[in-house]
DNA sequence: CTGTTAGCGCCTTCAT
DNA sequence: ATGAAGGCGCTAACAG
């Protein structure tokens, strides 16, 4: 199977008879040209249907007009919208978007990132892996001047534009809820340390304690490894407890679903006999029995952000030095929590 | 913000007072080199830590090895699904891929359609939009000679490879699931009519109400516009219905989940009063209370055989002559239908 | 074995 | 107002 044939300025240059510079020229309303020749052409060029070859176009001018994008999961609601959120704003400004999965895996990260450079894109926008502990391949690029901004899952000490959320207040919320709404004694279902979103709802979650009063407690905190067993063990070893807690706050919304089937089942009454919250408001959460408190992270107000952030970045509209920003999360309060007393 | 210089073979070959051929073909492992040469060459490379520039290469043998993938909405967890499949499977083929939305409107997949192809894509994987009643922008890159396949939504009279679910089928299943524990009254809700699975899905609805002796009945068939207004409205006037049904089947999920939040709040008992069943097995499906009975499709598996088919046609592998492949679906019965009658 | 030459499609001085 | 020439980075005959 083979490609058919592309129109080119070099067969539009013969039929009509002139220099391909002049049809390049007409191509683009340069204003020195005549402008009969100029509508010939251009008429001409819409009879033939010619199309412009970026790949010239862009060798030529060394610039691609194409950003990279890498995310850990496509698949994840929160990171398609943020792509979604990247793309209808990328091509509002007359960027195309290349979008790799790391399937949160290091070494595909790396081999993306890799591809996407060498495919020439202007700049990144880079959501690294859960595995990414290490930081060379972003330092490579950063030595090499790629620009790129990092957003949600962050490497703190890189010195790029950074879009996160506002992770620690977001769970110092939620805990804060859980507290007003009766429970004396929270636990926190994080997920494997080393996270950067562990550590900071871990943050938010020990200062709402503090501030409230109430005991921090080593046994208080469970780390889960986000898959589903691991998730469900967790649950099991909460209701082993002989001094089980009173409310949960679950660091991500999948945790709490997981959580929430295994006690459901076994009859545990959910908020009574302990009140349940997650984090992220994935739409599965909304709708699972009791709907799931958690807090409202805008994944589409993210990549829009953080795209139009690189690009006045990369067009001179905004300055070249790292900034961060952070965006301010939502409450979203349902029936897996009490009510909060009037 | 200005990017960073990237080493060329030239560089390398001045380096090592060589000619740039002899770069490039130590590059690529050529047999009719020194092998010390070669060993200089490429040590060298490393060192300056050379990475080919793919724009180059592409224009130069007219191939970039990237294929173009348009899908109405990437935060549709089935379309996220198959561009996983598409993506893991193109990547493991040596190629990379550019994701486009349409978000369903015919103009935005024209449009993504024209910057793929000015892109230089090698092929193209498209899921049309609601929105897509005519088809010239297919016909005109098929008449290009540039290779696509269609698959989920496509359009039947297109002459090239198709990939879809048994959409007739999976609707008929889940008809008869109906039938089989108790419907006598069956409902289809089906989205606007001009849509390819509407119709597909309607077919296996009635041939399942035939099969069975049930009645066909135009009142049974409704229409919603698919967004959770018309879903709502819809849900509310069967209510209304002096002659209600005892068993409906929604189109797609979505429809599923509207309806049984709007009846759930007015007190109707799914299933004893109404059983409801959906089509495409989102994972939202799985949580709801009760748990929807459903239709899976798998979105991964057909990303997956869709870009191997195209890529196989692209490279030789298979023949250029357009064929259907159609995916089975398999019926997911839970909580929202009655069990089958032992 | 290696260098020279030509050209992929486009843009951009520099001439005229 | 237009054309000729050169080059973006790379590959592939063709010549030794």
């Amino acid at each position: 199977m083979k490609k058919g044939h592309q129109v080119t300025m070099k067969e539009i240059a013969k039929k009509l008879g002139v220099s391909v510079s002049t049809i390049s020229r007409a191509l683009k309303d340069s204003p020195e040209l005549h402008v009969e020749t100029k509508r010939r052409i251009v008429e001409m060029a819409k009879e033939m249907n010619y199309q412009p070859n970026l790949l010239a176009q862009s060798l030529r001018i060394s610039r691609t007009n194409t950003l990279g994008v890498i995310v850990p999961e496509i698949t994840s609601h929160f990171f398609a919208s943020c792509i979604s959120g990247i793309q209808d704003h990328a091509i509002k400004r007359g960027y195309n978007v290349m979008i790799c999965q790391s399937n949160e895996s290091i070494e595909q990260e790396k081999a993306n990132l890799k591809t996407l450079v060498a495919s020439q894109v202007d700049a990144l926008l880079i959501s690294l892996s859960r595995e990414t502990n290490h930081y060379e391949h972003l330092e490579e690029i950063y030595s090499r001047e790629i620009p790129f901004v990092l957003f949600d899952r962050v490497h703190e000490e890189m010195p790029v534009s950074k879009i996160t959320f506002n992770d620690a207040g977001g769970a110092y919320q939620v805990t804060k809820h859980l507290i007003e709404t009766g429970c004396k004694k929270i636990m926190y279902i994080s997920g494997p340390e080393d996270l950067y979103i562990s550590k900071k709802r871990k943050e938010g979650y020990l200062k709402a304690l503090k501030e409230f009063g109430l005991p921090e407690n080593q046994e208080l905190i469970k780390i889960t490894d986000l898959t589903t067993e691991g998730n469900l063990q967790v649950a099991q070893e909460i209701l082993d407890m002989k001094n089980r807690p009173d409310g949960v706050f679950c660091m991500i919304d999948p945790v709490a679903v997981d959580v929430l089937t295994l006690w459901k089942s076994l009859g545990v009454k959910i908020p009574t006999d302990i009140a349940l919250a997650g984090f992220t408001n994935n739409p599965t959460s909304a709708v699972v029995e009791p709907p799931l408190t958690t807090v409202s992270q805008p994944g589409y107000e993210m990549g829009k952000l953080a795209v139009t952030h690189l690009l006045d970045q990369l067009e001179g509209l905004a300055s070249d030095d790292p900034i961060s920003i952070v965006l301010e999360t939502t409450l979203v309060p349902r029936k897996s929590t009490k009510s909060v007393a009037k």
